[in-house]
DNA sequence: GCGACAG
DNA sequence: ATCTTGTCGC
């Protein structure tokens, strides 16, 4: 994907969580919640794992069809691990090796799906958002649980979906990708709108409970493709 | 002060 | 996230 992405967009951890937390609300003031994307034709989807009991963090980026979501490519990225996980601060922990994935890709796509919240957090930066503001590339945030936030019941049936709340606003939806699974928890990452950012992971989703992009990249990233 | 807490 | 096979339910 060129070479033009900040692999240098996180600084060194120095243990100081209040100088993280002052990073983030500085980055999450750059946000664009709009649906200023160009046509989707690439999508992507990233996620992390780890390897060496946790020393190092290994990256998968997935770049997709947008129409037959059929796979194009797969690229991994291996890097030392910088810093423990602190809830809140994902994103310093695996956003330099998922940058570093990103670059190996060998197109910018149009949309990216990461593992993780976009804005339903605390700071209104989760790792989605925090990759999208330091690329300005479109991304959602595509989490297995919730980090922070309160909804009501969700219906049974794919498609169904509720408000995620949070201190007076709406941060995010938790949608039923398939008919009786464990809800998915979605929020916009960058330059993708509250209502679009479920719309775009519904079309993704075909036989699984993850969309296509992060299924793909959860596999890579977890090595459950090679181990049967 | 106590409990919660993406991956 | 990760350690791990079979198994219960739709």
């Amino acid at each position: 994907m060129k070479h033009a992405l900040p692999t240098d967009a996180v600084p060194a951890w120095d243990g100081s969580v209040a100088k993280a937390r002052a990073l983030q609300t500085e980055l999450a003031a750059k946000l664009r919640l709009v649906d200023d994307r160009p046509p989707l034709r690439l999508i992507a989807g990233v996620d992390v794992g780890f390897e060496e009991e946790g020393a190092v963090t290994r990256a998968a980026a997935v770049l997709l069809d947008a129409v037959t979501l059929a796979p194009l490519a797969e690229v991994i990225a291996r890097l030392p691990t910088r810093m423990p996980y602190i809830p809140g601060l994902l994103s310093f922990r695996e956003l330099p090796a998922l940058l570093e994935a990103l670059e190996q890709l060998p197109a910018t796509p149009d949309l990216v799906f990461v593992d993780g919240q976009g804005i339903a957090h605390p700071r209104r930066l989760g790792i989605a958002s925090h990759l999208g503001v330091v690329t300005d590339l479109p991304t959602i945030g595509v989490a297995k649980s919730i980090l922070v936030g309160v909804h009501q019941d969700v219906g049974m049936l794919r498609g169904d979906r509720v408000p995620l709340h949070y201190q007076d606003e709406v941060i995010g939806c938790v949608l039923r990708s398939k008919d009786k699974v464990r809800p998915l928890i979605i929020s916009p990452g960058h330059r993708v709108s509250m209502q679009a950012a479920p719309e775009l992971v519904l079309a993704c989703c075909t036989k699984y409970r993850l969309p296509e992009p992060t299924r793909l990249a959860d596999r890579l990233a977890s090595r459950r493709d090679r181990r049967r």
